[in-house]
DNA sequence: GAAAAAATGCAAATGAGTTGCATAAAAGGC
DNA sequence: GCCTTTTATGCAACTCATTTGCATTTTTTC
């Protein structure tokens, strides 16, 4: 999703200290085009270090609290992580393949809530929101594209 | 959700046979004020048959194959079972508190997605979409309502 | 009414995520 | 610089919703 932010910067913004693994943690959100499953983080984390895959949830929850990244549902039973909505990249909906299990962002034009201070009718004050198209992605289904 | 809904041809027209478990998993979602968990659907129908909670699993997961019961997933790692949209009930959005795990149905006029065919754009064939707001709900902050 | 098919029950497994406690690493005080 | 305190990481074991395999009903079909 990005590539010129600076994460030290950004999580000492909220109050994380930047140590190796987070930062690690961070830069491959960062770079991943699509969120990831902390298997999955753990998994490209292995390939250049020794680390414990409870230090990745760890990891992964203080950036969350930090509002640096985001968890997102999904149909399976695991969640995505992915950068947080901020100045350079805004809100956006997802596309979840429910045969590979690959989620894709979605351009933020596309789906949009109108969206700002919780609406009084609502039953609770909204921190935030997820849009997620279901469905199989093209890879998925050979036939007729 | 529905009260007049005759259930036994909303299963049988989509070719699932109505026993009375399954008829009375229906029953219960359809009168359940929100989405219900698997767990909550077996406590409600414990209270007057004998069932086994596999069995309770196996029944949603026909509902939702037949396309009857909607599956939505939640900041927690389970999921809610509530009646599909239909001509009665159409799609709506949620509401998630995220401290009492209270699933809210939104009326759906309010957030509905600009939606029909999928998109050319799109990475793949959209099946149904989810939009879920996350929060705390008003019994669960005590102070400034 | 018997054979075949579908539904249910029971026990055990799965797998993402969590917790408790021990160890290592970093931050502060002097 | 050392020592104390705090914070981060590692390891093992646990939780808990959901699934799987297989035995046992119950229903359908002929």
């Amino acid at each position: 999703m990005c590539e010129r932010c600076n994460y030290e910067k950004l999580m000492e913004g909220v109050g994380i200290r930047a140590t190796k693994h987070r930062l690690a943690v961070l830069r491959i959100l960062g770079n991943a085009p699509s969120p990831m499953t902390a298997q999955e983080v753990f998994d490209a984390l292995k390939a250049d270090r020794s680390i414990n895959r409870v230090t990745v949830y760890r990891i992964l929850e203080s950036l969350v609290e930090g509002g640096v990244v985001d968890k997102i549902s999904t149909g399976d039973r695991s969640f995505r992580y992915g950068l947080a909505p901020n100045d350079n990249h805004p809100q956006h909906a997802h596309f979840y393949c429910r045969l590979c299990g690959l989620m894709t962002c979605l351009p933020p034009e596309s789906f949009r809530l109108p969206f700002g201070i919780p609406s009084p009718g609502l039953p609770g004050v909204v921190e935030k929101y997820e849009i997620r198209l279901d469905g199989v992605c093209h890879r998925c289904r050979p036939e007729k594209s």
